[in-house]
Order: structure tokens, then sequence, then C-alpha cells
DNA sequence: TAGTCAATCCCCCTTTCGGGGTATTTTATC
DNA sequence: GATAAAATACCCCGAAAGGGGGATTGACTA
């Protein structure tokens, strides 16, 4: 009996190569393309993993991954994402999550990663731990606009929805030092607006 | 006999899961994982046509272009991206790239913009127009959130990047009766703030 | 003809944004 | 140990957004 599994990744291609990859090794009970339904399938198919990436549509897979661990703490829970920054990889320790895998991984890799979950082992790809910050491992939007982490956390917090005094208060930062960051975004990105942002944050995904 | 086809990713399991995909279609004469070795192995292995990602270690898609170019006219040359930033499609018109595929696109679709490509054709994903729904859908938003013509019509400029005193400008009216189609529509949807609103157009195609 | 509704406009007010500075501390790198 | 980058914080200011109220006109209609 195969490993019941889940691919939750938006690119389309991709999510259709890995399941061809590997559907020899295990049960691709489903396909999700887009964060808002994960829940829903998960529900339905039952799987006993899933790949899951982190940059979604509609809900990001930190959000999915608590969502997940509330409901069915059982699914072994695995990003597969192209990030390597630290703090994801810290937020995916804290949240519990089971494997942490990096889509330029061979399938080889892939494939020994979600067996050592399976096997209720915890399996972090040995590329996050010695991690030099080389310039071309970073994601191309932030080399070409030189965003900082902090800067790009705060992007996707202004996309949510809040203001600058809610992510002061999230943040535990003063309102000024929001401010700034909000600032520097503007001008890196070359925006004086709103709804630019938001527009550039919707059409890269971030 | 099969058109001979290079990939160009560095995601290795995007690279390989593309590669079972199309290997039906094409002859896959090789795969490159960085871009320094994009040149060589184009030299080497001759492909009629080569799927070029844009975020590629060392040497960017663009700047491979630029050089395949150059060098080696008569290859056809496809940008699969992630990307839609609309300067990366212009600037992919100025380097005669042949063709723009997005990695959110379906196996179905991949293929036919390579075979449109192959015959000659300039292939650019139809997502990138960002076609505008016409007016005449609006039916549904108007029965489920009652807005009238008038209120969607500032909805969609709003969306566009207009404040208040641009759309009464552009509408003719008064600065102080676009506040109030605001605040009227802010009631209808139950929202509060100009992200919200971001939120609902862009989740309703509006 | 009375009632409803879309569209127009105006007043009040507070909060948030956006843009112009400047400055300190922390962290990484050479 | 020097340097650079990132992150933090503050000042001032005007513009824009958001929220409360009310009012008029015209069109359609029950």
């Amino acid at each position: 009996m195969k490993p019941r599994l889940l691919i939750a990744d938006d690119h389309t291609l991709f999510n259709e190569g890995v399941k061809q990859l590997i559907s020899d090794h295990y049960n691709i009970v489903g396909q999700v393309f887009d964060g808002k339904d994960v829940l829903t399938i998960v529900m339905v198919t039952r799987p006993d993993v899933i790949l899951l990436d982190i940059n979604l549509p509609s809900i990001n897979g930190f959000d999915l991954a608590t969502e997940l661990r509330k409901s069915f703490e059982t699914i072994k829970i695995i990003f597969l994402s192209m990030y390597t920054e630290p703090r994801f990889i810290e937020q995916s320790k804290q949240l519990k999550v089971d494997g942490y895998l990096l889509k330029n991984s061979t399938k080889e890799e892939l494939i020994l990663g979600i067996d050592s979950v399976l096997n209720g082992e915890n399996y972090y790809d040995q590329k996050l731990n010695q991690l030099r910050p080389s310039p071309h491992q970073d994601d191309f939007f932030v080399k070409q606009f030189s965003l900082t982490p902090r800067e790009i956390e705060i992007i996707r917090m202004i996309k949510d929805g809040m203001n600058t005094t809610e992510i002061a208060e999230k943040l535990f930062l003063g309102l000024e030092t929001v401010k700034t960051h909000r600032k520097n975004i503007y001008f890196k990105l070359s925006i004086s607006k709103l709804t630019e942002l938001l527009k550039f944050a919707l059409d890269n995904n971030i």
C-alpha cells in the first residue's frame, strides 16, 4: 500500500511535474493550486503527507500549516519551497512542520525526504544548515529591488490588510520605524501609493 | 523526428518534472541548472528550442537571451517564468524572444506554446495581456452585493490606482460625490479599508 | 401619486498616508 | 577595528482616507 500524498503548489507545471516524478512511489490523492482549497481537499482525500508550497495564492503555507496542525494532527507536513531564508526555517520548526525540502533538490532527495518524514523523523534539507548568503540563491525580485527581509515581511502584512499601527504592534516596533520601512519600500519600488504596492505584491506572489 | 529541446531551470525538480511531462513530444537534448552552463550546452547539443528560466544562477535569462541571439540566431527562445511583470514582457519582446510562458500553465498550454514557436510564430501567454472582463459580466456582483454600475465603475478606478480626487476629475463629479460612492461601496461590501477593497476586486475579477 | 433608489453634493471630524528630513544601534563583512 | 548595510526611531507637514450626519434631483414604478 503506497502512502497517500497531496501536492499543493500553484505552479501547475511544477505541481504536475512532481506528480509524474514520484507517482511510482506514492499514491497521489490530490493536487491543489490555491491555498484556499487546501483544507477542503485534505478533509476529502485524507492524505498521509502533504507537500506544501509556501507562496500559495489566497492563504500562504505558514497559515495553512497552522490550521492543518490544529485540525489534522496526524498528517505529515512538508514544505517544498525555493526559499532558504533562515526565518522561514525557524518558523517552520516552531509550527512543527515535519520537513522542509528545496525545489532545487533532485528526485532522489525529494523521495528520501518524504520517506524519512513518513518514518516519523524530521527532515530539513541539509543545504539549509550550510547557508552562505550567496546572491543568486535569493529571489530574483529581492535582488532586483534590493528588498530586505524585513521589508518583504512588511509588504506581506500590508497586503494582508494591516495598517502601519497594526504592523508596529504585531512586530513590537515603534510606529515611526514601520513608517520608515514603508518609505524605503516605496522608494525602492519606485512607487508612491498603496494601490501600486498591492499590485506589485499580488503580481509577484509576495 | 522530434524537435530538439533544451531545458534551463535551476530548480532541479521543476526541470526534471517538465522533462517528464513533455519528453513524449520533444527530444530533450539537455538540462541545464546554472546560467553559466547554458551557452556551452547549447553549443554542444544544438537544440531547436530552449526553455529558459529568467531567474537563473550566475547569469540571468535576459543576459543569456541577448548572448543567444548574437551567436545562435536560429534557435527559438522561450522564457518559462513565474513572473508577470510588464517590464519583463517588454524586455523579452525587445530581445526578440520567441515566446513567454508561465509556470502556472498546464501541460497542454506549454506544448501549444512550444509548437507555435517552432512553427515560426511568437507565443506570449494570454494571461500577460491583462484582459479586462467585459462590462456585461457584472450581473453577478450587482445581484450579490447590490452594487450599482456607478459603484463598479469606481471600484475599477480605485483598483487601477486612482485616488478620490482623480476619479472625481475623470468622471466630472464633485469630490464629495465620489467620497459618498466610496462610503456606500464600503458599506455594501462590509469592509473598511482600501486593502480589503483591492482584495475583493482581485478575488472577483472586477 | 406616493414611494423607492441611483446619483449627485455638502458639512463635520479623526485617523492614516506619504514625503521631507535626521540619527542611533545592531549586525555582518572585510 | 573599520565599514557598510539593515533595522530602529524621531521630527514636521500636507494630502488622502475613513466615518458620521444630511440633502436634492430625476427616474422608474407599484
